[in-house]
DNA sequence: CCTATGACAGACA
DNA sequence: GTGTCTGCCATAG
């Protein structure tokens, strides 16, 4: 990444994802949204491959928005649903979570990226 | 500067 | 519900 700078957008991923409850579970494309630019989904993969950022974060509930891990088995995916199991979060045949039980919480217009700020006052404050 | 890549997402067959 | 293609944008070479 551009160092630099602290990168006011990584800083915001890395805080939407510490926001995200547990036995919960997050899109990259959403995580994004609630940062600020929903077309990041693909940087906050990137930002998440950077093992000293998603330190101390619950990296493992960022999956993809069909609910399912993007990463391969052997290397962490089967550590992320490890650790998602061990909060309680189930998978169907073929591994897909679901998100009718387990996604958090769907604004209805964070697609546009209308929530530019965060909203996380009200996402990880009232549950 | 240009091409290739990626822990994505949406549209379509 | 699955497989392919396209759009997207920062990093890497």
């Amino acid at each position: 990444m551009s160092r630099g700078r602290p990168l006011e957008f990584t800083r915001r991923v890395r805080e939407v994802i510490r926001s995200i409850p547990r036995g919960k579970v997050a899109s990259y494309g959403q995580v994004a949204a609630l940062a600020g630019d929903a077309r990041q989904a693909r940087q906050v993969a990137w930002i998440l491959h950077s093992s000293s950022v998603k330190e101390g974060l619950p990296w493992h509930r960022v999956v993809s928005a069909r609910g399912r891990i993007s990463l391969p088995p052997g290397r962490g995916g089967r550590e992320q649903r490890r650790r998602l199991e061990a909060e309680g979060v189930r998978f169907g045949p073929g591994g897909a979570i679901g998100l009718e039980r387990h996604g958090w919480e769907r604004p209805p217009a964070w697609r546009r990226g209308a929530l530019s700020r965060l909203d996380l006052d009200r996402l990880g404050g009232k549950g």
